[in-house]
DNA sequence: ACTGACACGTGAATC
DNA sequence: TGATTCACGTGTCAG
């Protein structure tokens, strides 16, 4: 565990650490770098170098920024087997699909929770049996239908239909 | 929404799909491809050649793996806003997070509907107040225990810290 | 014309 | 040593 965080250190951790530092200085390699004036004013004579020297920089931040998000995905990922790009990715599909299933685990529990919670609650009161499901939330429940109706109801992640990404394209 | 679908379909989706046929064929520009046997017995002659074009092509495999990794967790991830590389990758981190957060919630909401299902049976049985959750537990819902003890447990995902890892890197 | 996003090949570094 | 992974620069195509 601590080892394979030490070896892999230098794997494209650092290396973004690097990137970063060289966004801030000019001090990368220098090879063909652009003679003080060479973007804005007059592209005249080669046509090789003025006009891809903006596409490096675009390139290089471009690369950054994915790397970032990348480092970013890893950092939420509890369990990361291998510190490789394809790898970091397989493991957050299948954290992903871990959180859906039990999501849905949870929700069918509170489901028959809550049923007989009513159940038992409900010969002592003088209400029909429908009526009182939503009434019982209400009033025990203060903040339980704000959270239904702004999780469940509008992005409603856990009756999607999940095709198993990873095991089958490989 | 579905011009969005249709417009980036050329734009790492055919891409993708041509890389999966050019690993079937052999039909690629066949810009200095190896000339039949040129990796394992006699290299004798250029230096550049064969030393190269055993790294290109497997550079072609672990550019495609990473492309079907990112192709399956677009397909996981319900929200995509726009099918960027990076943009899919924070996609799929928000949405991971919304379904932390959420998680946590439902299992605060399961921790205080059982303690509300104990109160209310409690008093019409003889056992004692502590021990018969676990026995209400068990006779309710038989799968219960299992899900709790092999998800919850083990792998603790929703104690973690979250470090909102999108929002301070950008 | 120009920005943004991509795949590609290549040398270097890692194990 | 040989395989794997990476960052890099470049050409290209779409909006």
């Amino acid at each position: 565990m601590e080892d394979l965080e030490q070896e892999y250190k230098n794997y494209w951790e650092t290396t973004m650490f690097f990137q970063n530092q060289e966004l801030e200085f000019d001090s990368w390699p220098m090879e063909e770098a652009f003679s003080g004036s060479g973007e804005s004013s007059s592209p005249d004579g080669a046509a090789t170098s003025p006009a891809s020297s903006k596409n490096v920089v675009s390139e290089r931040n471009r690369r950054q920024k994915l790397n970032q998000r990348l480092f970013a995905l890893r950092s939420v990922v509890p369990n990361i087997t291998k510190l490789d790009k394809a790898s970091v990715i397989k493991d957050s599909i299948d954290y992903m699909q871990e959180l859906i299933e039990q999501e849905k685990k949870l929700e069918a529990e509170i489901r028959e929770l809550e049923s007989r919670s009513v159940l038992l609650e409900n010969p002592m009161k003088d209400y029909d049996c429908v009526n009182n499901i939503s009434e019982i939330q209400l009033q025990n429940f203060p903040d339980r239908n704000v959270m239904r109706s702004k999780k469940f109801k509008q992005t409603d992640y856990s009756t999607r239909v999940q095709y198993s990404p990873i095991e089958v394209l490989e």
